[in-house]
DNA sequence: AATGCGGGGGT
DNA sequence: ACCCCAGCATT
């Protein structure tokens, strides 16, 4: 790593929240510092961009506005409002840790590494941002932005997809953390990576510490950060079906309690491996209930998950009411609204609405 | 240390 | 297509 001055990064420090406090992006979360306001943001902000949050956020709040709302909601409705979001164990989680607080720490989130790191949900970063951000404490919060800026103002060429790199880079935020402005610091470099030391095209002219930058001196920012690449995605190969009753409710299903979108809610599916030769055959040899299916495609869905990639046909069908069986439901248009889908299952809908109005 | 876990945006 | 995103839990 690159040797930085005790001079210098004091400068650094105050150069960087000086930017801040004057370019700040004007965000709903930062409207007040309230541990819980600045939690939730958090939460939702892994691995998900600030764009896409936003919404979520006021609307998680105006659902949610106290912990006490939360803590004991059904988890129904809380996958609801996380519907959409991705990561869903992220929301199950977080109403874990939320009880926590509640009945262990009298609903005053904790303000130690130590208790905090310990709520479900909460790792190092999110550690790092709410103490600093809510608490005033210097630690340091290292995601992907801070990888990006560090790597590049110091040319630290540690593999950023290797864990142990992580604590290379709470090192070197240590180092030049601001002493009494901690969350500005740290909030400074969210703002820093997401809209000056981008990824692409980095606007290092626009760069407030752009004379800090040992990468930009000796012109090799393009080489940072390192990272190995990962594998590409498995394909899977579904069917799934519209299926409607006598009474003209439809047919859905829970997913599994773990696993891929755990606890929330579809049509009955089946999934290979391979593409599926006989739609109606294959599906009817899946769901062990007589079905009545229409023996041509509906259409076709595609939708990418981060580690593989589905490849949906949709049928449709009806049934008796009186043959339903455990585990599935039929339920009514408002009923459906209710619960959470998916975004797959959300486009086969969507694609079931459309081919139906056509007719 | 490696893998599973969503979904959208940018290039 | 590919990469990235205010990561964490589990194995």
């Amino acid at each position: 790593m690159a040797k930085w001055s005790e001079i210098e990064k004091e400068q650094f420090s105050e150069v960087l929240v000086e930017w801040y406090e004057r370019e700040k992006r004007e965000l709903p979360w930062r409207e007040n510092t309230e541990a819980y306001r600045v939690w939730v943001s958090e939460i939702m902000l892994q691995q998900t961009q600030v764009d896409t949050v936003i919404p979520y956020f006021e609307r998680f709040m105006s659902l949610f506005p106290t912990m006490k709302d939360f803590a004991y909601a059904p988890e129904e409705q809380i996958l609801k409002a996380w519907e959409g979001l991705g990561y869903y164990s992220r929301v199950r989680n977080l109403q874990t840790a939320i009880r926590e607080v509640t009945e262990a720490y009298d609903g005053v989130v904790p303000q130690s590494k130590e208790a905090i790191l310990s709520l479900k949900g909460v790792g190092p970063y999110t550690a790092g941002a709410i103490l600093s951000i809510a608490y005033n404490q210097p630690e340091a919060a290292v995601d992907g932005n801070v990888y990006r800026v560090y790597s590049r103002l110091m040319r630290i060429d540690d593999d950023i997809s290797k864990a142990k790199t992580r604590k290379v880079f709470e090192q070197a935020v240590n180092q030049t953390i601001s002493q009494d402005k901690p969350g500005a610091f740290n909030q400074a470099l969210m703002d820093l990576g997401a809209t000056i030391c981008t990824p692409k095209n980095p606007k290092c002219d626009m760069c407030p510490v752009q004379k800090y930058c040992r990468a930009y001196a000796e012109n090799d920012i393009e080489k940072y950060p390192f990272k190995s690449k990962k594998l590409k995605t498995k394909q899977k190969y579904l069917v799934t079906a519209i299926i409607q009753s006598n009474d003209g409710r439809f047919l859905v299903q829970q997913r599994p309690s773990e696993g891929l979108l755990a606890n929330l809610w579809m049509f009955p599916s089946i999934e290979e491996e391979k593409p599926v030769e006989d739609l109606v055959e294959s599906y009817q040899a899946g769901v062990s209930m007589p079905l009545y299916l229409n023996n041509q495609s509906l259409g076709k869905v595609k939708h990418v998950f981060s580690h593989l990639k589905w490849d949906v046909e949709i049928i449709t069908g009806v049934m008796d009411e009186a043959d339903l069986i455990e585990g599935y439901r039929l339920v009514t248009l408002e009923e459906m609204k209710v619960l959470p889908f998916p975004v797959p299952y959300q486009k086969v809908w969507q694609l079931y609405l459309k081919t139906r109005s056509e007719l």
